[in-house]
DNA sequence: CATCGTTGATACAACGTTGTAAAGGTCTGC
DNA sequence: GCAGACCTTTACAACGTTGTATCAACGATG
């Protein structure tokens, strides 16, 4: 509770000499500064972050938004941000969308412009020209989805074409019927990994069925699990499954297992995100793993950057990804 | 951007009527309201929070302390904290501590005492007196552990009864060499888990016996992985282990599955927290389902009530659980 | 010795908000 | 018509910090 004021007292100088020794500047005659230090010590003084901040236009915190952290994607993904941010000496809000339009408006709108320096968001349903009117004013770095044609910075792997190394893989295997779990009528990610999806297929020259790709409103297990069931019940179910990521991979192969199909004897399953659940789930899932502890930086570094300077032009970064292939696809399992 | 200053201008009233208007003060003049509000709308002001909670003394904010969200459980409290902190209108920021004892002393001690007007703190290494030092004056409660003799708000289940009702499931089950991973030194809830687990065994009838407790340093899936290695190389293996929690509890099945050995046929298993994971697992886990709901209202509603009242006896709240009886220890997996 | 640059310390104002107190206004009841 | 009560608005100070400007002292330079 000191302030300023109570140390500058105790070491009888003026409260900006107090400042001046707290925040490093160099002219302070060492008799002065020691005393000062004394004092900064018996009071346990501790800045008011609050009052400096007012002082200087900054908040020192940053907001991250993101549908859910129940999903293992994204709470891992906080984690690493959470790291990132300490680097910069910044505090990390966190805000839930649930992946809904009004959810991510809701949030944005609701950033008080004063209360952070900056977001990093993670959109599902909102587009990037969306965020401009939602949160004028405020630094934005997104992530996920690539739209390269957008004045926004932006951070994320190559959908498409993670997407595509995921299927050739299958294909890879010798796999014929190929299905997709996640199509999803509003989702930027969903559509580009779908496009991947479609690419290999055709590299691979074989047909796209409808019947193959599954919706999914919710990238949740209990999805994953009823595109699975729906997959199964079908004429002619799929011998390999690309699901859009790792929890809808763990309802597939639990819905799998529950109906006696043997993965990936019968079923191959590869997943996306490579969340340690998928690493020790039985069978252990083939994924894609994007870098994300590469994500996690370069959005807390780009969003540095663009509160630095907030004329500069907007950066897309693409980090990098690989396929870990695990017992899902594996046969060993 | 605008100010208080600006709106005032713009409607030609004092920069406190306008300030009053905002904080619903009831006798403003109807037609100075009326110019006030479109002027607050056309400005499209927003009240700088660092500014009025410097001036009132509150942050805002609330911090929540926990070892990693990379922890579904944690994960998963922290959303349902964020969703009960919504409703206070507090911010939450997040901090991880890796469940060291440094890192929450660093963690604790670096919490600005004007960041934020308390915290919920979810201790791993540290123990309830520790706090007063560390961050003397900031109201905290505590998660977890219980030790009602200490000055501290406090909420969670009651860990001995609720390991005790786990392993009595698993002696009701007819097992006779039940074993415990999550074992340690230094952490008060793997002292309860164990205190639940002896007292069920001893109201069996079964002995005790130390190769059959297994020690883990982190409470990660690889960890009940080694641990169940060890288990079950030991000249007579278990056919039962009560892990101290869900990602033990994964581990484990892996590291039993890895080595031929059939959950539950050969050894059934129960884990504690009930994350998503575990109901999805192969085969899904029977564990300690503890009202994650309830934990996280009753933590915030607790620390309102401590910010609001500094001076109010502590509180000691115990929140429900329940076992949920899944394959792993049913037999149909 | 006068001048100048460097070093060291301070007073003051300002960031945007709200509590306090006080002042000006209107209304009531006699 | 006047005291008193009440409504409405405002000026001012303060929360704790830091940037700017100023001032004083010092040693070095010409």
């Amino acid at each position: 509770m000191a302030t300023l004021k109570d140390v500058a007292a105790l070491a009888g100088v003026s409260v900006k000499t107090v400042s001046n020794v707290v925040n490093g500047y160099a002219f302070v005659k060492p008799e002065n500064r020691r005393r000062v230090e004394e004092a900064l010590l018996t009071t346990g003084y501790r800045p008011n972050l609050g009052a400096r901040n007012l002082r200087r236009g900054r908040t020192g915190s940053l907001a991250l938004v993101l549908p859910e952290l129940v999903v293992p994607y994204f709470a891992e993904l906080a984690g690493l941000v959470l790291d990132a941010a300490q680097e910069h000496e910044w505090n990390v809000l966190i805000e839930q969308t649930l992946g809904t339009r009004e959810g991510e408006r809701d949030t944005l709108a609701s950033l008080g412009p004063h209360m952070i320096d900056g977001a990093i968001v993670s959109p599902e349903a909102l587009e990037a020209r969306d965020f401009g009117e939602l949160a004028p004013g405020i630094p934005v770095v997104m992530l996920g989805e690539h739209s390269v044609d957008l004045p926004i910075d932006h951070v994320g792997i190559d959908n498409v074409e993670a997407a595509r190394v995921a299927v050739a893989h299958l294909v890879d295997l010798g796999r014929k019927r190929i299905a997709a779990i996640g199509a999803h009528p509003h989702r930027g990610t969903a559509a580009q990994r779908l496009e991947g999806y479609r690419l290999a297929l055709a590299e691979a020259g074989l047909p796209v069925r409808d019947e193959l790709v599954a919706t999914a409103l919710n990238y949740h297990r209990r999805d994953g699990a009823g595109a699975m069931a729906r997959l199964l019940a079908a004429h002619e179910p799929p011998d390999a499954v690309f699901c859009f990521n790792d929890l809808l991979a763990v309802g597939a192969v639990r819905a799998a297992a529950e109906r006696g199909v043997r993965v990936p004897a019968d079923v191959a399953v590869v997943g996306f995100d490579n969340t340690e659940e998928g690493a020790y789930s039985l069978p252990s899932l083939t994924t894609v793993a994007p870098d994300k502890v590469a994500i996690a930086r370069a959005a807390v570094d780009l969003l540095r950057k663009r509160v630095d300077d907030p004329e500069r032009p907007p950066e897309h970064l693409r980090t990098p990804f690989s396929l870990v292939v695990r017992e899902s696809t594996r046969g060993d399992g």
